[in-house]
DNA sequence: CAGTGGTCTAGACCACGGT
DNA sequence: CCGTGGTCTAGACCACTGA
């Protein structure tokens, strides 16, 4: 993005992170701010606004703008993030295996959850997840070929969404995760280590485009207790 | 709120609820609303922004924006929302059972969980929310008492929330949930219909005002079978 | 090409906080 | 009172869409 706001932005959460800008340290005014990037002050207000709204800032009318504490915040709030992006941030050691990657048709199911129809083929791809040797993850993904044409085993170990934004350019325009606790399957059980447990985690995640056409579907069963939602959201 | 932008957020999100405004049905052009509501361009976008911020529309450049189907995201994502409001949205029968009520002393765990120091008074509020004759949530509140100085049997049998901003105009600025899988204690066991359930849905929540202080912190025990979270988050 | 949404500007008025 | 952020305006230029 070669956004004015947008590099703002990105400075101030860069600095914030990076724990350079101290939580309740106070943010030069907007005036200010409009002067150090000769920018207008609708521009800098839409940097803070982004920042507000991601959890880096609190905007006190009056006073000023405010770094909040974003250690309190373990995880990226908000949005998609992938597996990979996960485990960097955690400082752990991953492995992906893929299990299975094979080109499908829809069955009924897959047909009401992805706008898929009889004659559209599907990726199914099936990965486990281990961190520190543990198999903690089942990841069931599915992609509409129309989409995405091709898929290696390669890919699929790496993470797919790099390849589907810096390689195929798709824009992911919004997603829908629903979580809920089910019966651990057969298939949990021979893909992860579960021990004693008799349930799982499942999170469905819907993947639309800019069309609202829901190219992808993911069912991610985790371990139950490995798994951990972080959640920000602003009142208003 | 008496803003313009947010009166046409708001007349719009309505109507799409209500089911007026059809799925994928194409809303006036940004031109042509600046000319029905009588706004500047800016205000419009602010509240299509919002509309598409919360799931309401799609905004695709050079086309215009349409309508999503809002049924496909059946609870009010993003934000906090009462149990009151979820059971009514459900049209379920509920009912709310107060099994305690008491100014207490903070202990270690609390002072951390929450802004409240040794000589801080904090509301303990326990209480169990049945759907249907099933009693599936033990809720855990505790309220600072310098922010509710009074709290009664009556106030929690209804929605604090309302309470709380109704009555005594707190503004809530934003809040943190996290969500996990735990062990059931016997607190759970006793309070709540767990069956042959080993383990429940923890939802810690913790809710700041304006001047970021933490002044409620908030355990949900949830029933496993009937937990479900959803979640919309645009991409960008 | 005309119409659409995305970004940006310069300036205005308001409501709030603290002095 | 001044400085702060919140709202709003009128107008500009750009990039994308579809005829």
């Amino acid at each position: 993005m070669n956004n004015k706001f947008y590099n703002i932005y990105n400075e101030f959460a860069k600095t914030i992170e990076e724990g350079s800008l101290k939580p309740n340290t106070k943010l030069p005014s907007e005036k200010e701010l409009t002067e150090k990037y000769n920018v207008s002050r609708e521009t800098v207000r839409k940097a803070l606004n982004l920042l507000s709204q991601n959890g880096y800032i609190q905007k006190i009318k009056g006073k000023g703008s405010f770094v909040l504490d974003v250690a309190k915040f373990d995880f990226p709030v908000t949005g998609i993030v992938s597996f990979k992006e996960i485990s960097q941030k955690l400082g752990k050691k991953s492995n992906t295996i893929v299990e299975e990657l094979e080109l499908i048709t829809p069955n009924a199911f897959l047909q009401t959850q992805m706008d898929a129809g009889e004659n559209d083929n599907v990726w199914k791809v099936v990965r486990v997840r281990e961190i520190g040797n543990e198999r903690i993850i089942l990841d069931k993904d599915f992609f509409l070929e129309s989409c995405v044409p091709n898929l290696t085993k390669d890919i699929c170990e790496n993470s797919i969404y790099e390849y589907i934004e810096n390689e195929l350019f798709i824009n992911i325009s919004f997603d829908k995760k629903v979580i809920s606790v089910e019966k651990a399957t057969n298939e949990d059980k021979k893909y992860l280590d579960l021990g004693d447990d008799t349930v799982v985690v499942v999170v469905k995640n819907y993947v639309s485009l800019n069309d609202t056409t829901v190219f992808q579907y993911t069912e991610s069963r985790h371990k139950i207790d490995k798994f951990k939602f972080i959640h920000f959201a602003r009142r208003n």
